[in-house]
DNA sequence: TTCGCACTTGAACCCTGCTTCAAGTCAATG
DNA sequence: CATTGACTTGAAGCAGGGTTCAAGTGCGAA
């Protein structure tokens, strides 16, 4: 037999749907391995492409990102997005800790309206308020 | 004087673009105080206002849930969505520095195709594939 | 009085990451 | 031979959060 997979049972085993394989294909980061009658033909290899795929989307980088990984020419090049990504991911974390913070201060408000009348919502409004410019 | 701020001013003071305050206000989220020959004018108070909405969202919340906070009848409404998102916010950290982890694995990776080279990577993927449905 | 800037409006546009749609093709099944 | 279901294409649509545009108004300064 061929061991080329279908469209659909890449989608299925990589759990995307078959608009996104097409769409990322527009986007040239992944390409069928042939066509048979029309139909596109994947080797296992590009499935596992396209799993790497998500697994950098759910590190948070975008397909334009991901794009310079894949088609990187040289470890160096990738390796320097994926660092520029990793500076950003850990400043996101925690923004995102100081964010769960203050959403856990605010629900210690016994107001109605925690914007203008609690005092511990107001010091933190305060304190942008009176922040430099972003 | 009337204390009465300009659109431009209160942009200023919240680090927002003026667009954006004219797009919270069609969303419901903000109103002015006043008009003074057509012109939108703001109290001191709504400025914080303001400065919340910017807090929430960073926090994670979607203008939707923002509104629904803000013109909440009451506590408990308000802390409900506030809890939620908490929970969520809770779940992003983790797979976040999930995501961190893969990332830092994935640059001690010394190949120019880390998909397909990298054994460390490898390993990563087929627990993808051999995963159960999202 | 004329400049120049901040402001007004509604509508259209942008970006990302997809999804959906319409119309048509192919292979196997009944 | 007709149907069924997965596939093909390009184009358009969606959601979220804004931004930009065109055309016009108001006001203080020179």
């Amino acid at each position: 037999m061929s061991e080329l997979l279908t469209i659909g049972e890449v989608a299925a085993q990589a759990h995307v749907a078959t608009s996104t394989i097409r769409y990322y294909e527009r986007r040239g980061l992944l390409n069928p391995d042939a066509r048979q009658s029309g139909r596109r033909r994947y080797r296992t290899e590009t499935l596992r492409r396209l799993v790497f795929i998500g697994m950098l989307q759910d590190a948070g980088l975008s397909l334009d990102d991901i794009d310079g990984i894949l088609n990187a020419a040289t470890v160096a090049e990738w390796k320097a997005i994926g660092g520029r990504r990793l500076e950003s991911l850990d400043e996101q974390i925690r923004k995102l800790q100081h964010a769960r913070e203050f959403l856990a201060l605010a629900l210690l408000c016994r107001f109605d309206h925690p914007a203008t009348d609690c005092k511990i919502m107001g010091a933190e409004i305060d304190r942008r308020l009176n922040a430099p410019a972003l």
